[in-house]
DNA sequence: AATTCGGGGTT
DNA sequence: AACCCAGAATT
């Protein structure tokens, strides 16, 4: 059942950080292809404590949370100061960007420290396992299944424990329809000894989608676009590059359709046309950006998206 | 304790 | 179309 991940292939703590980082809210074959790239580009502590920003974010834009990236950037910083990498639970968890369960990750896989690890496939599978229909967001019912999981940890082994109860929550005990027959602890799972498992976990409290439409405008000349640096005042995504919407150039010629795309985040859904548009000066606030350079600059995913319509 | 932060695959 | 992902920081 052990996947075979490019993480597991070392013992180095960089890497296994830069993973389990990574591996925060987003899927494993989401996170592969980037780990691969920044790796590559960042082979250790040193080479990403002095790139420069910019560098750091293109290689992780697309990837979404981008303060993961700027965090990774400052703990490397950090770490280098000290001198080298941390190698007990309460100095890893301090620093930017590693909370609870990070830190438990790499203390356990890197370090072979005793700390159970507690994601949302552990929470899945523990609240199942021990038949807690507490909500599962609620601070009382994690640290009930924290506990428990500190008891069943295997201490001689914890980062394999680690793995594999989060591998069985990826794999078998999904959120829906968890594949019991397959399973290995189903004789200890209280949950399907009352056919609970598909209530398991309780999960209170989620936002309704917002449905929201813009149009993007790909401004071309020379082999150039027109782009626009996002500053401190946007709120997110600080640093990235983005195309114009209509409201930023009311004096743009518009041109043909180019496409169109779905872009969701978080709890917003936005339908996004793209259409050709010209100018006659380049507005405040925007530059003229080679066509060339485009995929050294960190820029927005929908910007992206807009561009790989062409 | 509640919100925010990206984005995308699954069901 | 809702759900949720190897969560963390801020409010």
């Amino acid at each position: 059942m052990r996947r075979p991940l490019p993480w597991r292939d070392t013992s180095d703590p960089y890497r296994i950080w830069v993973s389990e980082v990574m591996l925060q809210q987003t899927r494993v074959v989401a996170a592969v292809p980037y780990y691969e790239r920044f790796t590559k580009r960042f082979p250790d502590v040193k080479s990403l404590a002095e790139a420069p920003e910019q560098e750091l974010l293109a290689c992780w834009s697309g990837l979404g949370y981008y303060s993961r990236a700027r965090n990774l950037h400052r703990s490397a910083q950090i770490i280098v100061e000290m001198g080298g990498f941390p190698e007990n639970f309460k100095k890893i968890r301090s620093l930017p960007g590693i909370g609870d369960y990070t830190a438990a990750a790499i203390a356990s896989i890197a370090f072979g420290l005793p700390h159970a690890a507690l994601d949302g496939n552990v929470l899945r599978v523990l609240s199942r396992l021990s038949n807690d229909a507490g909500d599962i967001r609620a601070r009382e019912t994690r640290e009930r299944i924290s506990a428990l999981a500190s008891r069943l940890l295997d201490r001689k082994n914890p980062g394999d424990f680690n793995q594999a109860m989060m591998e069985l929550g990826a794999t078998l005990c999904s959120p829906k329809r968890p594949q019991c027959l397959l399973c290995p602890v189903s004789p200890e799972c209280e949950a399907l000894a009352v056919g609970r498992q598909n209530q398991l976990p309780v999960k209170l409290r989620s936002a309704q989608t917002v449905r929201l439409e813009y149009t993007l405008l790909l401004v071309r000349r020379n082999g150039c676009f027109l782009l626009r640096q996002r500053n401190a005042d946007s709120g997110n995504l600080v640093g990235f590059w983005e195309a114009p919407c209509t409201a930023d150039l009311p004096a743009a010629r518009m041109g043909r359709e180019v496409g169109r795309f779905k872009h969701s985040i978080m709890h917003h859904e936005y339908r996004v046309t793209v259409r050709f548009a010209s100018v006659v000066k380049c507005p405040p606030g925007f530059r003229w950006i080679g066509a060339g350079t485009l995929e050294q600059l960190p820029l927005t995913t929908a910007t992206k998206k807009a561009l790989k319509l062409l």
